[in-house]
DNA sequence: CTTTTTTATTGAACAATGTTCTAAAAAAAA
DNA sequence: TTTTTTTTAGAACATTGTTCAATAAAAAAG
C-alpha cells in the first residue's frame, strides 16, 4: 500500500516547510529574535507541531547550518577541474568568495550570525563533517602545493588556518 | 557638606559592582545564559537595582565592550616607541596578539562572544570610538609604511583589514 | 460499515526571562 | 520632628521555549 509512502512525504514535506520558514525568519531577525511561534505562525500549525520534527529551536537552527555547509561543499567541488594545486587554490578562494557574495545571508547564518550556546557542543557531537571535509579538501590542495614546491614549506595546518582565516576575514567585511 | 559626594561614590561603587559581577557572569556562561537575577544575585541586591544603572541588560554588555577595547587601545598605544613605521606595525601586531593571549576570556568577549541583537545597531550609535581608534590606528602606521615606500602600495583601507582580520583569525584560532 | 488502534494536531499550562511599576524603607534636608 | 528626596524591593506583566493531556483525524481491523 502506497498509503505509509505519501505519509512519510507528507511528514518530509512539513518537515521541509518548517526549515524553509526558520531559515527565511532567521536571515531576517536572526536566531534570537525568531521565535517557535513565528515560525508556526508562518507554517499555518501550531506550535506545538514543530516538536514533533525537532528537538527544539537549536536543532532547527543546526539543520540549517549543516544544509548550508553541504551547500558550500558543492560549490568548492567545482575547483577539481584544475589540475595544477596551485591553480585549484586559487579557484578554491574564488568559489568560496563567490559562493559568499551570491548567498551573503546564508554566509552570515554559517560563519557570523549569533549561534544558540551550545553550538560549540554541538559541532563536537555531530563531529561536524560538512566543515571538516571543507577544510580538509583546501589543506589537501596546499600540501600538494608544497609538494610540488609552489609554497614554501611550513606548518601545514597552521597555514590552511591562515588562508582561510585572511579569507574569511575579507568575505566578512565586504559583506557587512 | 561631603555627603552628596559620598552618595556619588557609592553609586559608582554598585555601578561598577554590576559590572564586575557581569563580566565575570558573561565570561563564564555567555550573554545569553546569564540573567539579571544572576547579577543581582551576585551583587545582593534586587533585579529592579539594576535597572537604576543600566537602561537594559544590552546596555550593561555594551558598557563591558567598551571598556574592553579601552584596554586594548592602552595596550597597543605602547608600540609608539618605534621610530621605524615598519618595526612599529610588528610590534602592532605583537601586541594585539600579547593582549589576546593574556586576556583570552576578554578577547573572546569582544570580538567572538555572541552579542545582543541590536549590536550592530548599537556600534553605529556611540559611533564606536574605542573600536575605532584601534583601526585608525593600524591604518596611519601601515600608510607610513607605504610612504617610506616598505610596503607596496595598495588600496590602504583593504590592505588594513586584511592585516587586521589574518592576525584576528590566527588570535580566534589559537584561544579556542 | 463499525469499531479499534494508531497517528497528528492542538490548546492550555509551566517555568524562566527581561522589564516595569508601585509601595515601602532609608537617608537627607528642612 | 517633620518633610522631601532617594534608594530598594517585591509583586506583577508579557513573552519566551517547551511539555503534556486531550481531541481530532486517519488507517487498520473486524
Amino acid at each position: 500500500m502506497g498509503v505509509s509512502e505519501r505519509r512519510i512525504r507528507e511528514r518530509l514535506d512539513t518537515r521541509q516547510s518548517i526549515l524553509a520558514s526558520a531559515r527565511e525568519l532567521f536571515l531576517l531577525k536572526g536566531f534570537e529574535a525568531t521565535t517557535i511561534r513565528n515560525i508556526a505562525e508562518k507554517i499555518e500549525y501550531s506550535p506545538s507541531t514543530i516538536y514533533q520534527h525537532f528537538k527544539d529551536k537549536n536543532e532547527i537552527f543546526y539543520t540549517i547550518h549543516t544544509d548550508a555547509f553541504s551547500e558550500l561543499v558543492r560549490y568548492l567541488n567545482a575547483s577539481d577541474i584544475h589540475k595544477n594545486p596551485m591553480d585549484q587554490l586559487i579557484a578554491l578562494g574564488q568559489i568560496y568568495i563567490q559562493f559568499a557574495l551570491e548567498n551573503p545571508e546564508l554566509y552570515d547564518l554559517m560563519f557570523i550570525m549569533e549561534a544558540p550556546i551550545d553550538f560549540l557542543d554541538y559541532l563536537e557531537d555531530v563531529n561536524w563533517t560538512e566543515g571538516k571535509m571543507a577544510f580538509d579538501y583546501l589543506t589537501s590542495v596546499i600540501a600538494n602545493c608544497i609538494k610540488q614546491g609552489l609554497i614554501k614549506e611550513t606548518d601545514l595546518e597552521s597555514l590552511s588556518y591562515l588562508v582561510w582565516s585572511t579569507v574569511h576575514g575579507l568575505v566578512t567585511i565586504s559583506i557587512r
